[in-house]
DNA sequence: GGTAACTGGTAAACCGATTTATTACAATGA
DNA sequence: TCATTGTAATAAATCGGTTTACCAGTTACC
């Protein structure tokens, strides 16, 4: 903290008004007479007054922030999260403190006890492990979970089984009959929800040749690599677009054609979806939505604690794009 | 703030002491009795007490919170950045409040304001725009510049110039000759000294055909993709592997082959550049050890503000992939 | 044996705001 | 005229910690 900030004692002293009379002037809540009022504000502009939120927060109990808890910030979907998150709250007058796990449920357990201390109001939380995550909770204010629905928590997130069957939908519109499946991992709920939704909508003349079930990321496994080169399928699905590209490099690399020889399709419509060769099919999640309507439910929490749980799912789009063409003869 | 927090107050009543004996007991700094310091921890651990920073800020001055304050977490580079800038801020216990300026100046000076009133203790800063950023600067904390060495403030950087010469030895070993370049924006202090870097490490014999600087993301405008489709050239180098990707995707769609027809050299090294079709030949900057001597610097700047003035330049590497190879001939 | 130094602890001031209770004074009403 | 109401301002309490100043008993030393 910096030595010489002026506070408003600094500024009752230089008006000749008292402590209280100087926050009732800055705040119009007490009743000052406008012309002195007018004269405190005037004063502390030109000295240059900033208000001190914490000592505020102190007496108040409202910090004005939130705390955002990732998962992993190089999965190029939390940045777009991250960023809608703290445009809204931004917006409405609060600041954010980011924790990112990186991957480590330690690391996140670390990041939200230490929120705690900051009396934060409240928490947007996108957990790593859908259960063990969840279990060593420990905080007691309000928190939203983004990405999936879980437990008794009010929920924002994309409606993950509309999602899948769109996945299906749009192998089935190009008349795809043998499909291999890349689905998330098991520990996920949001990977289950989107799988299921999946298959639900697959007709009876699709036949899903394989399934694997993986980590998110860039890496295949080596058992993956091999079924993808064996081409028993015409269409590949992934979990989401980091694995489907993750495949499509593997493809290329052995110089088998996307979508000549195979028909690829992932899932959360990321940016790079569309700039690699060929542009990704994909689903699109509304990531600033969620976002921004993460806020939202967050801020109406704290308002009113005794609001019904909120439950909110938007809407997901499938996204065709070259990389998924009918299926070559066989 | 949870109405029910467990307070010093409350510890001291049960343990039958007083609430500076709790204090000392806990933070271990005043002289109490080792038994009685013990029964004090037990017994706050067994309450539950989770210690309030805000309070204790108040009166210590340290708030133990930093800012972190990017251009736009929607361009990949700046994820890596902070997810490297909140690892090292968190081992050193310190929390980090974000703000993203969205390629906005106003949402860059209004976060700044507002991260003054939480009285963070330091600011880690990679100014949208190096010139009218900074001169709106009214912030009275240390602050750390990132990406650029820029006026008199500490800084830590990547070693541009030479990352520029990077990109010319780059097209010199492979034999290219004609060249056309894309450099950064005039504001950005960065892409001017990594094209002074190029230019210098350029030989005679290697001619640059054409240059357009642009801004940083996916778009080309019509005048640059025009040109680059008049195959005037034998390798393109662009200022960062956004604008590289964009101009490989235009080639692409030309059914201009690289590097058969045109080499391409990036730089950043951004993890999409290895999974666009071709990989991309860039730069390679060390982000990771950017955030983690930036949060050093500034921690350091914090506990000495005597310290001289400190100028981190991290060392870069070139790293090449198959979208540049030796000119095909003309 | 008297003073100084140390030990283990407490009461109260403090940090910078908000908020409650209170006061002085003018205006209103019966 | 006297009680009532309102207005504009203030003094003091409060938030949850840390820190200063102080105190009462030892111990140590000359």
């Amino acid at each position: 903290m910096s030595k010489n900030r002026v506070t408003t004692q600094d500024i009752a002293k230089k008006a000749g008004v008292s402590k209280a009379t100087v926050s009732y002037a800055l705040n119009g809540t007490g009743s000052v007479s406008p012309a002195l009022a007018q004269k405190i504000i005037a004063l502390a502009d030109e000295m240059g007054y900033q208000e001190n939120r914490l000592a505020k927060a102190t007496r108040t109990g409202k910090t004005e922030t939130l705390g955002l808890v990732l998962p992993d910030l190089c999965n190029p979907f939390f940045p777009k999260m991250a960023q809608a998150v703290v445009q809204a709250a931004s917006e409405r007058g609060y600041s954010v403190f980011l924790v990112d796990a990186r991957n480590s449920l330690d690391e996140e357990q670390q990041g939200i006890t230490r929120l705690g201390q900051y009396a934060i109001e409240g928490i947007i939380w996108c957990p790593l492990d859908d259960n063990k995550s969840i279990a060593r909770n420990t905080l007691n204010c309000p928190v939203v979970m983004t990405d999936r629905p879980i437990d008794t928590f009010d929920c924002v997130f994309a409606d993950l089984e509309t999602g899948g069957a769109l996945q299906a939908e749009m192998l089935k519109e190009c008349g795809h009959q043998k499909i291999g499946l890349i689905s998330g991992p098991a520990r996920s709920r949001g990977a289950q929800i989107r799988r299921q939704g999946f298959y639900q909508a697959l007709s009876k003349d699709v036949d899903v040749v394989w399934e694997f079930s993986l980590e998110y990321g860039m890496s295949l496994s080596a058992e993956v690599r091999e079924k993808i080169l064996q081409r028993e399928v015409s269409c590949i699905v992934a979990a989401n677009d980091t694995l489907a590209i993750a495949v499509l490099r593997t493809l290329h690399d052995a110089g088998i054609s996307v979508p000549g020889d195979v028909s690829l399709i992932g899932f959360d419509a990321i940016d790079w979806s569309e700039l690699v060769m060929p542009p990704l099919s994909t689903v699109a999640l509304p990531i600033k939505d969620m976002g921004r309507a993460a806020v939202e439910v967050l801020l109406n929490r704290i308002a009113n604690p005794q609001m019904p749980r909120q439950l909110i799912a938007l809407d997901v789009a499938s996204v065709h794009r070259a990389s998924l063409t009918q299926p070559t003869l066989v």
